[in-house]
DNA sequence: TTCCAGTCTGCAAACCTTTGCAGAAGGCTA
DNA sequence: TAGCCTTCTGCAAAGGTTTGCAGACTGGAA
């Protein structure tokens, strides 16, 4: 006949009891398994297997300082750019035995701050991504625990960057030796702290080559953005267009075409972000692939590698020019 | 002169002694305000702020079994529509106190079942994102912890729905009544829970009036996908067309733009997830807006309201139609 | 004054695991 | 056979908080 005990998930104890071991060797077969001799260890992972053991993170926790957790502060999710970068993120702490807390700020450098100071002592670092705040601020906030920025830099902080204002350039590259001198820019939010790179990268690139550049917006990353663009984009005189990313170019590209306007004999379309990864790309679309996903593998090995006392380091991922059919020589003149 | 202690964070104890009281009392004015008398809990208080107390997770869960994180189970964030549902979560969740762990199974049941029983003792519950697994598995899968399905019903296991199939009768009623009877659906991905229900509720509603649907897809969400239906669409005959989202139904109009067919006077357009919240909408789409967010932190509150002993509830959401202008009388004579 | 009820505080155990240290066992050499 | 070294295991403390229980103190009633 059973005693009443309540249903409780088995401890280490009563894997050490039913293995024959004290808890100490049950713990160290475990998670030092080249400790103890390899009969041992098998007896007692078969106990623990047979007996459905999970350790108790909290306790370890409360041991090895080590909490087995990520937190990841994403401004929004609006931006569907932060999805991929999120996704690597993730499958690489999955890797490193860890979980991804992810914490959206809504943009407020302030919410920010607050929560990364409440999780100080709930995670081993921090992956702050795209932040616009001041960056003392966010190490400061971050304390004792490894941070790593994600698409922004700050001096003495570990950062991985997607290298898109050389992507920019590229575009601005193959554009121009089409023989387009005419730009049109179609910037990205308020705030961003790559967007101006981009921006600069694209403008001194043209200029080199005798061109210019129209900067449009700021623009949210909305598709009804880029459509809304479309006639200050043919009042500009511009002959090629390079969008922040392709929701735009797409609500853009539809404008247009609505407009008369044809891509790419008309007018030569591209842009940088491009979301072809989660379904937002217009299929053979002049762009550069963003490697998002890789990102934020990167960044979650950079933390480790903090973790593991390493020097902060400034991490660079490159991109990848995508040529597609929105792009082509300029017509003789210029629509309308 | 200082002695050279190490650096480390304030514990309880420091406080208790800042404050002159005893441990039993810092931890009770901190966390049962009302057990101590004001004038100690003040002197607490002020105590725990001066040193910048915070209490540490671990400890606390390791007494209280309380781990302040819920996990968020989505198959893959590569559906836009996932997102506002993890913000919606993640702040349900940061206002009660808790840290939101999102993990991606990647749509693979069997990683879903290992994540989630890898996090039984790490986690308060489980939220699962319209998961397309065996129900009775995953409930297996949570073990004594709550669990709360998201878009996706099963027997005994709190669930909460956004009733989009009503928002695809919805659309069905607002198309016959314009004189519509020749229906596409551009259906979802395959092994979604929720299509072949809204498509059973549309067809129903259409066959009701007399009309017919074609079912086509399953597509991916892609924007791509959308314009790759446009052929199928016209030959089919249809006069409108109701897509399963937005991304979709914007890569369809594209399309179906170019190939000279005119919204709405040729073919009317609308669909159910409609994703203006992150800016995949065209402007003055007729759709069906679904509550995202709200479904999110509706899922907290109900995995609280779990956690506190309540019993598993179905919850449904009810959609809002929005009326657009990419819908009208159908033509005289259908295109083509 | 005595007693009692009520309110607040402190002691110490408990939660579960990791780990420093030391002891035991066994094999090998001299 | 004695002694040493290696390899493995166990004891017990430690980590920071919560909480049951009991004691101390206060004020009021008898």
């Amino acid at each position: 006949m059973d005693k009443n005990e309540v249903e409780t998930s088995p401890r280490l104890a009563d894997v050490a009891k039913a293995a024959g071991v004290s808890v100490a060797t049950a713990s160290r077969a475990l998670s030092r398994p080249d400790m103890v001799a390899a009969e041992t260890r098998q007896r007692v992972e078969q106990a623990a297997e047979g007996l459905d053991f999970r350790h108790h993170p909290s306790a370890r926790a409360l041991i090895t300082g080590r909490m087995g957790l990520i937190a990841l502060c994403v401004p929004t999710l609006a931006n569907p750019f932060f999805a991929p970068i999120i996704s690597g993120a993730q499958r690489a702490a999955e890797e490193a035995g860890s979980g991804l807390l992810v914490v959206v700020t809504e943009a407020s450098i302030e919410r920010e701050r607050r929560t990364m100071s409440r999780l100080q002592n709930q995670v081993d670092g921090f992956i702050a991504l795209a932040t616009s705040g001041d960056s003392a601020e966010l190490a400061a906030a971050a304390g004792p625990k490894p941070l790593v920025l994600v698409n922004r830099r700050a001096p003495g902080v570990s950062s991985v960057v997607v290298d898109t204002p050389d992507g920019a350039a590229q575009l601005a590259d193959h554009l121009c030796s089409l023989g387009h001198r005419k730009f049109a820019y179609l910037s990205g939010p308020p705030g961003s702290w790559m967007d101006p790179r981009r921006q600069r990268a694209l403008t001194d690139r043209v200029e080199t080559a005798g061109g210019v550049v129209t900067p449009i917006g700021p623009l949210p990353l909305t598709y009804a953005s880029g459509g809304g663009a479309a006639q200050e984009v043919v009042s500009s005189g511009a002959t090629a267009v390079i969008a922040y990313n392709s929701v735009v170019l797409i609500g853009l590209h539809h404008a247009l075409s609505s407009m008369g306007v044809r891509v790419p004999q008309d007018m030569s379309l591209a842009c940088v972000d491009d979301l072809g990864s989660i379904g937002l790309s217009m299929p053979q679309m002049t762009a550069v692939h963003v490697p998002a996903e890789d990102a934020g593998e990167l960044a979650v090995e950079e933390l480790s590698r903090l973790g593991n006392g390493g020097p902060p380091q400034e991490l660079t991922l490159p991109v990848r020019f995508e040529l597609g059919q929105s792009t082509a020589a300029p017509a003789a003149t210029p629509p309308q």
